[in-house]
DNA sequence: CGAACAGTTGTAGAGTTGTTCAAGTGTTAG
DNA sequence: CTAACACTTGAACAACTCTACAACTGTTCG
């Protein structure tokens, strides 16, 4: 094998400055900060947790506190970076203060992420 | 609308310890984690860059260096979070080590976080 | 009104993360 | 074998994050 480049490589010593194919972004510095955002927040364990919750449905601070066994202003603590990165969405009942996931696409991204870090290990042969 | 209560908050004063609804985790502990850790790697504004750069195709770590202008060992370090959350794949050519999205889920996932986080700024003209 | 309940927010400290520089590994060419 | 290139890894340090305690706001009840 000596012909490895068929496709495309960077050039041979120095590939740059003379032409650079359209790799421009797909998206703004803002929607990608705003997307980073909401990966951030769903990116930590206990969160997450909230979120799986409430994928089953709405629930007030103090039932979550109850599921969890965490601090009630813990678990305040969590939502409100979760309803900042606008993964949920609050309504407020007498003295209770409910939380929901925000909307359909939230619900559909949790349940795909789950069920793929639900999947079995997939033993790849060869990869690492 | 006035019965507002029909949904059953919690008891009245200490909504404890006497009947849970089947409110268990539907994912396990570890699978939990996975997720999180998956979503904690894109939750990074430049990391989840890059994996906008790879949804376009495969790339080297020279060439992202050179699209991005960061530090060749920067991006190699950030590809290692990526890698070690199974978001991307590498395979070596020659001197050069190409990385990849790791599979179409991950493509997917992608594409939906960005353009949900691309749409217009959704103005609730009630919510907070 | 004041007490009690439900949540939120300020704050501090332990822990984690991201970047960079330096030194190391692997690969190819001479 | 040596040099050069392409990347990886180790270490250090600033910046950020998470939790828990305390203090505060908002709501209902008597």
């Amino acid at each position: 094998m000596m012909q490895e480049s068929d496709r495309s490589p960077p050039s041979e010593t120095t590939p740059h400055s003379h032409a650079d194919p359209p790799r421009r972004a797909s998206v703004g510095a803002a929607a990608l900060a705003r997307a980073a955002g909401l990966f951030r927040a769903a990116g930590d364990p206990s969160r997450l947790r909230l979120l799986e919750l409430l994928l089953q449905g709405e629930l007030c601070v103090s039932e979550i506190s109850e599921l969890t066994s965490d601090d009630l202003s813990t678990i305040s603590q969590r939502l409100r970076v979760l309803r900042t990165e606008h993964l949920v969405i609050r309504r407020r009942e007498g003295k209770h203060v409910f939380y929901a996931l925000a909307d359909g696409h939230v619900a559909d991204l949790l349940r795909a992420v789950l069920a793929h870090a639900s999947e079995p290990a997939t033993t790849h042969p060869d990869g690492d």
